[in-house]
DNA sequence: CCAAAAGTGTTCACGGTACACCCATGC
DNA sequence: GCATGGGTGTACCGTGAACACTTTTGG
């Protein structure tokens, strides 16, 4: 029951915010992306973007609003994750945090977006730098549950190029899951599924064979869905 | 980035919520436990119980103590399930809720606690009335989630007597996934998982044979997930 | 011609699924 | 004795896992 009577005038309210847990791949790593502060408290340190929600918007304008504004990133997979709600989470006052992980693709133009917003980064996820408030925490959770939903759900692709060959969607299952996987199986698997294109082009500039590119079709993924079959690496 | 400065005092804040989906199980149907409002808006109306968060309580506490003002329930089972950020949810100003869900042994003293609580009632998940709020939003998302869960996670248990009869808890799994089980292959599977205690104790007051009652143990369990054998049903 | 990665099938073990009858108890 | 659920085993099939060599290309 929200009672307005009982409690909202009697109590301080607590501030509402969001933070985003921005994931990138770049062929052998996950990286974060993080916002150097420039005011007390933690000024100078690394936070993840976020900010404070606004009275007249949902909280995924929030989320997408704050990270455009900090970071130049837009259009994005994006997912609530989990909200923080310790007392002490913010030295200054009581915060409780709604927070979001995202997903993009390096390859895009976001990289170069990013990069010229104001003092943003993307870091290895296994090599963070201190950060500030519980954002260490937050980013642990969003990485179990990005390695959750890894499994069920065909999310990975948002972290790829449209085009991609297939080792690449390997190496990003190996390295998000922690684990090393047989090709001729991840092949089958991925292939037997039947939401992939198989495309008339293969890798330029590497230096070894071409790979073929292959790209995710939603609309298979949809239907294949709908006809009861499950997404599952 | 939490910044005061920048928008903390520049904007109204939303007021924080928490609402409760607290989940029972009778034999043979699913249950939610609802609060009936005795003032506007939705005056007379039913809505999960709830309330406003206070400034220096966690999230989590918030719930337990809304749970158990507004209906005896105590010491369950409670996770958070997602947070509502709606802009026009409540009609009389911008609240955002974080929900929970709780699972409560209906069979245990709570029946009690919660029914001589004012005006809380259990109603069938299917056969629910007019809700406040979004509150049929956040209790499909509820069942949804626990449908999900209750796959890879023992959390059913917590549903369920202590003691319990393995065609007890075959037909929770039926009721909350909405799917016949095979009986054979669902006590296969359970009992191999190694993590229930067969008792020396039947079921009593039955009009038929007594079937062999059970307990859930959590220690086994730990031990099987720290070995690496994972919870399946 | 060498290095580096692409691409490709088969075998085996295990777990999931389908399926039907007798037993114990209370009324 | 009859109705109601309790309790039990086997056969089949499909999926997941293990595993090694040839091909292509660029340098």
């Amino acid at each position: 029951m929200q009672d307005t009577k009982r409690h909202a005038y009697a109590h301080a309210r607590p501030a509402l915010a969001v933070d985003c847990v921005v994931f990138g791949f770049d062929e052998d790593q996950l990286r974060v992306l993080l916002i150097q502060r420039d005011l007390p408290p933690f000024a100078g340190g690394w936070a993840l973007p976020g900010g404070f929600v606004r009275i007249d918007e949902t909280l995924d304008e929030a989320a997408r609003r704050e990270l455009h504004e900090e970071t130049g990133v837009d259009r994005v997979y994006l997912e609530q994750l989990y909200t923080f709600g310790g007392v002490d989470r913010d030295p200054r006052e009581r915060v409780v945090s709604v927070a979001y992980y995202a997903l993009v693709k390096l390859s895009s133009h976001q990289v170069a977006a990013a990069t010229d917003a104001r003092d943003a980064a993307w870091f290895a996820l296994d090599d963070l730098p201190p950060l500030a408030f519980d954002h260490a925490d937050i980013i642990e959770t969003a990485h179990r549950r990005l390695q959750g939903k890894l499994r069920y759900e065909p999310i990975g692709f948002e972290l790829l190029p449209r085009k991609f060959a297939l080792s690449q969607l390997q190496r990003l299952y190996e390295v998000v899951l922690e684990q090393p996987l047989d090709k001729r199986n991840f092949r089958k698997k991925v292939l037997s599924m039947d939401i992939l294109d198989e495309l008339d082009e293969v890798q330029k500039d590497v230096a070894h064979r071409a790979a073929r590119l292959y790209r995710f079709d939603e609309r298979r993924y949809r239907r294949a869905k709908k006809a009861g079959q499950e997404f599952q690496l």
